[in-house]
DNA sequence: CAAAAAAAAGACTTCTCAGTCCTTTAATAA
DNA sequence: TTATTAAAGGACTGAGAAGTCTTTTTTTTG
């Protein structure tokens, strides 16, 4: 459904917007062990993300990534957008070069409801009332992972990520 | 959204429907050049399909792909399924091990019912539903084309695909 | 200023999906 | 029964996504 750069880029904006603010950044190796992400690959998307403003970085001791206020009002399309490249959810499903209800695919009129829906609340919803939404579920993004189970919190050092 | 392999498998059986039965068969290279398919790597699909009783074929001259009744009644999600594997459609959009309201993740409610609505209706629309459709519409399935322009139907015997 | 801490940058590897090509098998028809 | 035809099968290549590692730059702090 999303390319798994976008999951891990919508799961790590959350985990920071929880985790963090301008005087209390998290690095990334922080965000990698808890989301359970590779740590360099991670980086790399990170990176992009910033670049593109949806997250702030700073480097040097104390630095790592945080969300300033604005960040909180970007739709969560924006994250995927930023790193999946524009329109990557607007192609037709059978991959015909225009999806239109002109030229709609056999498909077309099945899935296009249900695609536009999507983009729709992807537009809409804000990172801000994503984490609202998790905070009234008393859901931390961290306790969403996508192994095979999760492990209870163990607190051996394995420092390598 | 739906993988290219199940795009070119979704096309090809609406194709074979169309222009073949038990005794007028059409071929790989047939299916191939109408549909703008790479002929070898469809001709792997196919052979997909066949083992998972999708669509028939029958070898030596005269053979070729066709579609007896009952492959009019199977429902598109089997034909994405046969390619792509089974629940390709049903995994969390984040990437979390398992997708349940009881364990969703931040967008599972924005996602989840356009997607149940989707597999709904991939799930009830037949191969023939499809058809049909098509059919009102006045469409061939082998007029929309995935390339960037659609070239009018030239007749130059460029045999090769 | 020097040392340490963290992101930034970039080279490299690995894996999966898509695509290509060649050989073998099965069915037909002469 | 032999030649032909078409699918079946399998080996290989290429591109792009995902993942890893090392070096460089920036910032802080002692
Ligand atoms: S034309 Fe295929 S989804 Fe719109
Ligand atoms: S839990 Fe993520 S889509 Fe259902």
């Amino acid at each position: 459904m999303l390319s798994r750069t976008s999951q891990y880029a919508l799961r790590s904006v959350l985990f920071i917007a929880e985790n963090s603010h301008a005087r209390r950044k998290v690095g990334v190796g922080e965000v990698a062990k808890a989301l359970e992400i590779p740590k360099y690959y991670l980086a790399k998307i990170l990176r992009r993300l910033a670049v593109g403003k949806l997250i702030r970085s700073s480097k040097g001791p104390g630095g790592g990534y945080y969300l300033n206020s604005e960040d909180f009002d970007h739709p969560l399309i924006a994250i995927i957008e930023s790193v999946d490249g524009p329109d990557s959810l607007k192609k037709c499903a059978l991959g015909l070069n225009t999806c239109s209800s002109e030229h709609p695919c056999p498909i077309h009129f099945y899935i296009g409801p249900f695609r536009d829906s999507l983009l729709q609340s992807l537009s809409e919803i804000t990172v801000g009332d994503a984490l609202e939404q998790l905070k009234q579920e008393h859901v931390f993004i961290d306790n969403l992972l996508t192994g095979d189970e999760k492990k209870k919190s163990n607190s051996d050092p394995d420092e390598r990520n």
